[in-house]
DNA sequence: AAGTGTATGAAACAATTGTTTTAATTCAAG
DNA sequence: CTTGAATTAAAACAATTGTTTCATACACTT
């Protein structure tokens, strides 16, 4: 019975996660997702109690099936300039991948651009982690005594860059035109960034040194 | 008569702008506009035709009164060095000035963060010229084969450590503390900035060298 | 002073929203 | 088969939304 019971509040679930990544918390309707999860309107209310507590469900539910947003252990022998290019090109993949089935990414950023009362859960759940990772690689590329401080605004300022592509992607796109943007693709941006922010920290050249992006674009 | 009879529709298109800027264009309801430009609901429809046409009106009178939002004209001898500071000083005032009668930052933000038809005319009317002074000092600061491509990621990865504080504030408080999080204010936050980016253009040392950061935390 | 067109105000309209109610259905246990 | 709780479905409810209607007040011209 339970299993199949719940196939109900779990389709409600999943609908709610994609209709509220895609559309917003006010945006979305609940009838938008009881057609998409094939429940009638009143199971919102039966199995949740109202509209919050199903997107506060939904975040959480999104929780589980968060593994390996971005790769926590990193193989032996790693430098951290390979850690951190690696570290740049899978939260660029993550973020800018479109068809993936995975919205999570995409809640998270809603969620991270217009917070509500689910924030708190999601920076604990999901950015934390990440946020830790990114400190740890930061810890070996600077020296020992940095403040700490310091490594936040440093681990701000590499993951600004990859947000902006994904954020502020319609102005961007604006702004140097639609034909020439088609080349800012994943990896261009990814060696920008990874070659922007190592050079800011002292290891590498300068970003404007003869690179290698030619190849790519 | 114009100016008398015209007061009505002036009164809604501020209220508008900050209501707009508040809430966004969908969150924003006619009546509270109509609330606070004092005016009744159906003045909305009688100047404007309707809510959406309503946002267009409010967006472009926002662009007569942005003279000035980032310094133009730079000051004879200046180097290209001092010239990035400022801007990206400027930008965070203007960013983070929230007691400020100027909601067209906000407004300009929150159009940049969920773009909708005003938003064309936006990057055209403030955005590109911030973006052309900008690539200007970028051009100062690099070699004169630079790629134009380059140039653009470069001026990308500057603004987008700006904007982070502003569009995902409530998630860096989060991340680093409440309490931790005073210490980030608006000196700090630009002298990082500055200092971060000329590193990665090979100008100056490395963010992680020993800074006057004390100085002013 | 009468008339005319503009501007305003109150009310109503139609559509959509989240939520609730109430009845029908399902399904396992006795 | 009956019973009874759990689930689903349809409809209605109450509130809010953008929009419209229509009557009134006002300013200006003739």
């Amino acid at each position: 019975m339970d299993a199949l019971q719940e196939q109900t509040r779990d389709r409600l679930l999943e609908a709610a996660g994609e209709i509220f990544a895609e559309y917003g918390f006010q945006a979305a309707t609940i009838r938008d997702i009881c057609r998409r999860g094939k429940a009638n309107v009143a199971a919102v209310n039966y199995y949740f109690g109202d509209k919050r507590a199903l997107y506060i469900a939904a975040v959480e539910r999104a929780h589980c099936n968060t593994a390996g947003l971005i790769n926590v252990v990193w193989p032996e022998g790693w430098t951290p300039q390979q850690k951190l290019r690696v570290f740049i090109r899978q939260w660029l993949e993550q973020q800018l991948a479109e068809d993936l089935p995975s919205w999570h990414m995409r809640l998270m950023l809603r969620e991270m651009a217009d917070p509500t009362d689910a924030c708190v859960k999601l920076v604990e759940a999901y950015i934390r982690p990440m946020a830790e990772t990114l400190r740890g690689v930061i810890r070996e590329l600077t020296p020992d005594d940095l403040a700490e401080r310091q490594g936040w605004m440093i681990g701000f300022s590499i993951v600004s860059q990859c947000l902006f592509y994904k954020v502020h992607r319609p102005i961007a796109e604006l702004l140097v035109g639609r034909d020439e943007y088609t080349h800012f693709n994943l990896p261009v941006i990814a060696e920008h960034i990874t070659r922007f922010s190592l050079a800011a920290l002292g290891q590498g050249a300068p970003v404007t040194a003869t690179s290698s992006l030619e190849q790519m674009s």
